[in-house]
DNA sequence: AAATCAATCAACCGCACTGAC
DNA sequence: GGTCAGTGCGGTTGATTGATT
């Protein structure tokens, strides 16, 4: 059986709601809710599908809904989620009280994208004048530890454009994985070189991650879950790169 | 003032997922 | 386990508005 369309042509009107419609959908909400927005239409009287009338409701007449230009820190926050989640709007908008995903959606094509593209193009090219081994990182004062079944007790915290050294006494997630060592980073640069991504841990399981090397971010997460571990991949590489226990660097260094 | 272009954003479309049967 | 309806999500479209020529 063919599902039916979500709109039926006949009889349904298409296009911007007018104000009567809003007032007419809030009314209704209001007073039952939304249990079933393929019902709601007809019982409010409204000529639209369910699915335009959800669409109205969650992107601009829910009386939580933040109008409005968005702030720095919005922006930034976006920026930074989608770096790491991709186009997951609906998981950034759960970020960003009163934003929607289609709003964010919006917001990232129009504006960020272009600013996004702008950075990584002059962050490239100053990157071109750094010479051969250059590291992203500065060095932190960890001391030289290169043994990844005792890791000191300290963490980083990495941006794309700083790095500053902190001191944390809770470094649990980098006991939950003890698997994080040279071979690891041998597998993220050897990646590196094919362009692809390296998972860890590599067996998969709820806790996996996604890692990619490039000469912009250094090792950056993309994908999968616990991003708070990026502190402890962090701590790992600067350990490594501290002590010359790096396998050899890609060219692009 | 008119025409053209670019930017913005609300709305639509189609696919995927989930739960009920 | 298969089918279907309902819903959510991400990609895309197109109308509107503002800027530029």
């Amino acid at each position: 059986m063919v599902r039916a369309p979500c709109c039926e042509k006949m009889g349904l009107k298409r296009g911007p709601w007018t104000a009567e419609e809003d007032k007419i959908l809030i009314n209704y909400v209001s007073h039952y809710g939304h249990g079933n927005w393929r019902a709601l239409p007809k019982q409010a009287g409204l000529l639209r599908c369910g699915k335009s009338c959800r669409l109205r409701w969650t992107n601009y007449l829910r009386p939580d809904i933040k109008r409005g230009n968005f702030s720095k820190e919005e922006e930034e926050t976006i920026i930074k989620l989608h770096e790491m989640l991709g186009n997951r709007w609906s998981v950034i908008a759960a970020k960003l009280p009163g934003r929607t995903d289609n709003e964010i959606k919006n917001v990232w094509h129009t504006h960020l994208k272009k600013r996004v593209l702008k950075q990584n193009h002059q962050a490239t090219s100053a990157l071109e004048t750094k010479p051969q081994n250059y590291v992203k990182s500065e060095p932190l004062n960890y001391p030289i530890q290169v043994s990844p079944q005792s890791p000191q007790h300290s963490s980083s915290t990495t941006t794309n454009s700083e790095t500053t050294a902190t001191t944390s006494t809770n470094n649990d997630a980098l006991n939950d994985f003890p698997e994080v060592d040279k071979d690891f980073w041998e597998s993220v640069f050897l990646a590196n070189d094919s362009g692809e991504t390296t998972n860890f841990p590599a067996g998969g399981g709820e806790t996996q991650m996604e890692f990619q090397f490039s000469p912009l971010h250094g090792v950056e997460q993309v994908g999968g879950c616990n991003p708070g571990l990026r502190d402890c991949m962090d701590f790992w590489y600067n350990i490594f790169t501290t002590a010359g226990e790096l396998p050899e660097l890609p060219e692009l260094f």
